[in-house]
DNA sequence: GACGTAACTTGACGCTGTCCAGATGCCAAG
DNA sequence: CTTGGCATCTGGACAGCGTCAAGTTACGTC
């Protein structure tokens, strides 16, 4: 027991050392691994599969040893929730797709697509990023708030730069659009994950013509009326 | 306490004698009553709410008779979701919406609304109606698989109808339409029940400009290419 | 009045999140 | 090297959960 218990058994180094600013005592970074292993076990199991005291168990410490990097379990939720939202940013990140010369309904399609793939195969990350359980609380961490908030504004901002360079209608409401899309793309998200969609063949033929939907929706109209 | 459990003290009577086949014995139709007041406590206080023995108490039976309504907790649910297709028939149901004659952009409008107005005004049976908390579970009752299949047909059908009188365009696929539509209905429906669109003042325009898009991605385009 | 059966009760089991008081082991100051 | 402080980790305990098994009640029907 000693033996085990005493040294840092589990390498923390295989990474580098210095991304981790407090971690690495008895047990070697027990937080990261919190959430890595949280996640999985939703991955695999659902929101039942994940309890503290079997993550715990999971990681070889006692039930109660968790509570020392994360307050409650909701906290520990905000906390992978975060890591998610990390990852998400490379979805929003390919500056070229959002380039004001380029901008093409090819560019809707890609992103669409990048949208869905991620939440889709990002599936315990997401339910918690853009889901009620977390959002309802009306206790989210501050650090997760910032986050969220940042990604929308982003996603708001990209619209806002293309009215700016002139490709959209003059009475385009950008807030409104980036609403509205986000909304259709979060509903497919959902539906898919949730398996409401059973036939995820066409999922492709969907995404494009969801942002074939869009493309529309942001051009400037032929006949008025 | 033989008094009270004894007599048909609540009355069952209120509604249709003929509606419930075996109810009101001893405590006077539960099993209608377990669904009622389970939906109220999620509706109150959210999914944690809800427990088996805390609504066995709010009814004032011992913690295992709602067993003999429904044989675990995720049969009551289903049976909370299937309630909540009854109650969502008439938001499909207006005949009058999708007449071929006088179909709009204006009866678009109105049904965008009426279906987020459904949602958000009956979010605990929305929740278990198109959540991933059944759906993902795979155990689903078969009325309720059965009510839910409807529901998405009839909506289908809403579209094949008015193509087949020949006021979309010929390449329109009343499927796909359906749930592209439907995704940016149940997007925007999750998305304010989960409290991440705070500003709920903008929920009527947002309707709006949903149905505009509709109403441009239905219609044949103007120029081609 | 007797009986079958649906409705209900009580006790128990293993699981959960979390509080609490202590134990352990590292780092830095004396 | 010793000492103290502190982050980390532990085990016990408590209330609550879903649910099973066995027993009890009360009704409708013969």
């Amino acid at each position: 027991m000693d033996a085990i218990a005493g040294g840092c058994y589990i390498a923390a180094m295989s990474q580098a050392p210095a991304n981790k600013p407090s971690g690495a005592y008895h047990h070697g970074d027990l937080r990261a691994q919190l959430l890595d292993v949280a996640a999985r076990l939703l991955r695999e199991e659902g929101e039942e599969g994940l309890s503290m005291r079997r993550l715990a168990q999971e990681l070889g410490v006692s039930r109660t040893a968790p509570y020392h990097h994360f307050s409650d379990k909701h906290s520990l939720l905000c906390g992978i929730a975060e890591e998610g939202f990390r990852r998400f940013r490379q979805v929003n990140a390919d500056a070229e797709l959002w380039n004001v010369d380029t901008f093409s309904e090819a560019s809707l399609q890609a992103f669409v697509r990048r949208y869905v793939n991620f939440a889709v195969s990002n599936a315990e990350y997401y339910d918690l990023m853009f889901g009620g359980k977390l959002w309802k609380s009306a206790a989210l961490t501050a650090s997760l708030k910032a986050e969220a908030y940042t990604a929308f504004r982003e996603y708001v901002d990209h619209f806002r730069q293309l009215q700016a360079g002139g490709i959209f209608a003059a009475n385009f409401d950008p807030l409104r659009y980036a609403q509205l899309s986000w909304s259709t793309l979060h509903g497919m998200s959902r539906l898919l994950i949730d398996g409401i969609y059973l036939d995820s063949s066409t999922v492709e033929e969907m995404c494009n013509t969801a942002a074939a939907m869009f493309w529309r929706q942001c051009r400037p109209l032929n006949t008025s009326g």
